[in-house]
DNA sequence: GGAATTAGCACCAAGTTAGTGCGCTTTAGA
DNA sequence: TCTAAAGCGCACTAACTTGGTGCTAATTCC
């Protein structure tokens, strides 16, 4: 299936927040009662954004999360690979790393290196799309809203 | 999960495997037994595709499938939205269908639109990538095996 | 008629994902 | 110093999705 998982979208929702909210920490249960998401299982998701060291976090009382990046650095695609790995599009390459470079069905797996040229272009969709982006419309920090295409048509070229 | 399901790798195989036959009928067993692919589930994958059109089938002795389009008007979007239906990227999108426009979380789905640009970026990667283009290198069709890419930069651009 | 094929449907098993329980540690502030 | 609020960590359950199978037609060639 080509979709998102629940906890990717939660992690995007509360890293749009905390952009919002500039460098003050914000609690999980400040973010999961404002747009109705599990409090338990937004937690999961933020450790593990701090995990990957896209968000710090602060214990105790007042604590709470916040970026570890400027939203012009945080790319989508490393929120993807922090909260669902990679994503690897055909299932031999989740399953054999690489070794003769080909998967179970032998010599002959006609499909396989178009289909990697594919997911490299997903990808570099997901690398080229910033946080900054995804708050672009309503984020005080932007001067203008148009300036900056969520995706950069340029980079697309690779995939030839 | 950012993945294709087997059953779209499997009818990815089986249509670049009848593109190379031409315009023969080739059976259900013998893709299977050439790719080790299980015969049942490869049966409910070309039946589906055959209810989208992509192939026409012929029942009997000596029937099987056969490619309804030209490798170069087969996309590969259509083969995914056959098997697996088209990508929503999101949860919400799945389940409401552009009522108001918004998802549950009512009028602050802040991630929503920005998402709807990339799925619709990835959307036109698969419908710019032909069968023709998956089976460049071996196909016997293909004079210069390197005059196509497999995706066209140019449409890309739309993504702005 | 018999063998090989697609058609259709229901079903099962395994894996993945969404979500929860529970107890711990850390910290600010009364 | 106590307490409430927050993050940390792990295990677990329930629902859903996917991969795969069984069985029984209907069709067509030899």
């Amino acid at each position: 299936m080509i979709q998102l998982t629940k906890r990717t979208e939660y992690g995007l929702i509360a890293l749009v927040h905390m952009a919002d909210r500039e460098r003050d920490y914000v609690s999980v249960r400040e973010i999961s009662e404002r747009y109705l998401i599990p409090r338990r299982l937004l937690a999961e998701v933020l450790k593990d954004l701090c995990h990957a060291r896209l968000v710090d976090s602060q214990r105790g009382a007042t604590g709470g999360y916040t970026l570890a990046l400027s939203p012009d650095r945080l790319a989508l695609s490393e929120v993807v690979a922090a909260l669902e790995g990679r994503p690897s599009l055909t299932s031999c390459e989740s399953l054999a790393p690489a070794q003769h470079g080909e998967c179970g069905l032998e010599p002959l797996c006609p499909i396989r290196s178009p289909l990697h040229r594919l997911r490299e272009g997903l990808w570099q969709l997901m690398q080229r799309t910033t946080l900054r982006s995804l708050l672009k419309p309503r984020s005080p920090l932007t001067g203008d809203p148009d300036a900056e295409p969520a995706v950069s048509p340029a980079v697309l070229t690779v995939l030839s």
